[in-house]
DNA sequence: TTGAAAGCGCTAACAA
DNA sequence: TTGTTAGCGCTTTCAA
């Protein structure tokens, strides 16, 4: 007892336990420990039993390298990240390390902003497997990458985006924008903006549908989008301000304004206050996120649950790695969005 | 000309290059191409130029875990991460894994929330040495996780923040502190509160100093600080405006508020926006950080080079690997903040 | 059902 | 300066 207590959490010896050690103490082969250990059939479960005892009590853990030399799974995702310090990244990284660690992956973060690094990646990746499976944020992925990687066994997942070829898990971008237009046109705006931004790294022109929701939104009320009135900056507050200053340059602004994203939006309503106006009653807007300074800047807007994107996209990796989705590519994974009504849109001209 | 055009960057065999293949290529014994590949010394450049040659022309990369195993180095780097999704820790990660890029070595991210799951994390590592470095973000590290991965011979340097038995890379926070305290007092304010942030898996309290420099400031200033003026909050914006709620409810509230972040700050403004004041001219508030909406915001704050401070990081862990930094360890690395004045800071009482 | 033996690709003595 | 010889810790035939 006394010792026990002294000894504190110092259980781990100097050196860690080898497969060799828990087979000696197990009274086995180590062939027979390892297949014991890897749940193969054939083992005995009295057999099982004890070898996995012999492993708990000395605290063993396999090395990776080793296993992964010997023919087995590195136990290790890559994870492929455009911008890892936006807060829609964040999010997706965080969702997805928890899955991943409830399955015991390591999760190898890439930073892959433009085309060429991500072909840079893609180049090596398969040199030297080093990762069972790759998981890309928010971008498509060229066919040929796709065939490369699954040829050399290595899985392939989206998260925050749609894929038609390999498992993905997001939202659906074209219906988020409809909840924003359709809220926006519902009350009664007809003349409505939209700043778009560039999508860097995407293979697709509007790959997330949001601005095609714009034109099909004003299409399906009857009011031909005018050209002028949809703006393309660059992603960010500063974007969306200048994208907002542009519109306001127009001989007939806008009375709305459906912005790509929360921090987009944000950008726009500090060129509005900058500019004098009042929010909403002299112009809405609306984001898509739900930010958590969307929350505090009172913008109205339609949530997406990012986290529980990159949480959905680790446990189809983990499931695909256990084997269970091999040969059935399950169809891309929709999360629901929801708009969030706040103090940023209001009927045109009209106090809230 | 035409077959190099069609067949494209699909140079790479289906079944990489070994060293055994560049050494036969090469001419020389696999320990010799070792030897060469590994810029060790007793290798005649003649040697080593044709080794090079062969690996080039093959293509070929190391096996991680073959090198592993053997002894080598695993060209890992585990980062601990208390909130990937928040700004300040992405674009940690942002800079760090520039800078691991750069040496070659792959990002392994983990969450370590609490403290348990910091202790969780020390407790493994050591049984499966995964990675040759591990890089905490902005938190301390206890003697004994220290003293037990060096003797492991694992690295261990901390960004964004400050240690003392072991590299690491921050700000003086302290001084942050005093940088947005004194400008406060130089515009006349006397009455100042501080909206302090619940230190969560930090060891000491107020390990960042701000608060203590709220204290600093004021006795400096011959003004006796006021524990009352002294809110704590859980982070973020709701945690802002509810600790600016609390500062508004005292009998006296202050006249200007210290947050200890940009996030924090931007709840407090709104707060004071829905009770009806206006900043800065009924309230000053000033934060810490820049963060790219603080722009937006119009937000005073003393800004800091966080991506920098995470490329640095990395920098020191891959001289570190590379034995540069044995036995003498660098001193604390702070880099400078400086005040960014916006509007949300003018003299108490006063019109900008 | 279990064991023995042969590598996986690389590095590190130890010789030559 | 270079080659030879052993493993690193694990999985996996192939036999028993």
């Amino acid at each position: 007892m006394t010792e026990d207590t002294q000894s504190g959490r110092r259980a781990a010896p100097a050196s860690p336990a080898t497969l060799d050690d828990v087979a000696r103490r197990a009274g086995v082969s180590p062939a027979t420990a390892s297949r014991a250990l890897g749940d193969h059939p054939h083992v005995a479960v009295a057999t099982r039993a004890r070898v996995r005892e012999a492993a708990e009590a000395l605290d063993y853990v396999a090395s990776p390298e080793a296993t992964r030399l010997a023919g087995g799974p590195t136990g290790r995702v890559a994870v492929l990240v455009p911008h890892p310090a936006r807060w829609f990244f964040g999010e997706l990284i965080e969702g997805l390390e928890a899955a991943l660690r409830a399955a015991d992956l390591d999760l190898v973060l890439f930073r892959v902003g433009g085309p060429e690094e991500r072909a840079a990646f893609f180049d090596r990746l398969p040199a030297r497997r080093k990762v069972d499976a790759v998981v890309v944020l928010a971008f498509a992925v060229a066919e040929d990458e796709h065939d490369r990687l699954a040829s050399l066994g290595v899985d392939i997942v989206v998260a925050g985006g749609r894929a038609a070829s390999y498992p993905s898990v997001g939202v659906d971008d074209h219906g988020a924008g409809r909840q924003a237009m359709d809220h926006l046109i519902h009350l009664g705006h007809r003349r409505i903006g939209m700043i778009a931004v560039e999508n860097t790294g995407r293979l697709a022109p509007d790959p997330d549908g949001r601005t095609s929701a714009w034109r099909a939104a004003l299409g399906d009320a009857g009011i031909a989008p005018a050209d002028e009135l949809l703006v393309t900056v660059p992603w960010g507050g500063e974007g969306g301000a200048d994208g907002m200053a542009r519109l306001l340059g127009l001989r007939t602004p806008p009375t709305a304004v459906f912005a790509h994203d929360d921090e987009t939006a944000l950008g726009a309503v500090r060129t509005l206050r900058r500019a004098g106006l009042r929010v909403p009653e002299d112009l809405s807007v609306i984001g898509v996120d739900d930010h958590p300074l969307a929350a505090l800047a009172d913008l109205t807007t339609v949530a997406q649950p990012v986290r529980e994107q990159g949480r959905r996209a680790g446990e189809l990796v983990a499931a695909g790695l256990r084997g269970e989705l091999r040969e059935r590519v399950p169809p891309a994974e929709l999360l629901p969005t929801r708009l969030v009504l706040r103090r940023t849109t209001s009927p045109p001209g009209a106090p809230r």
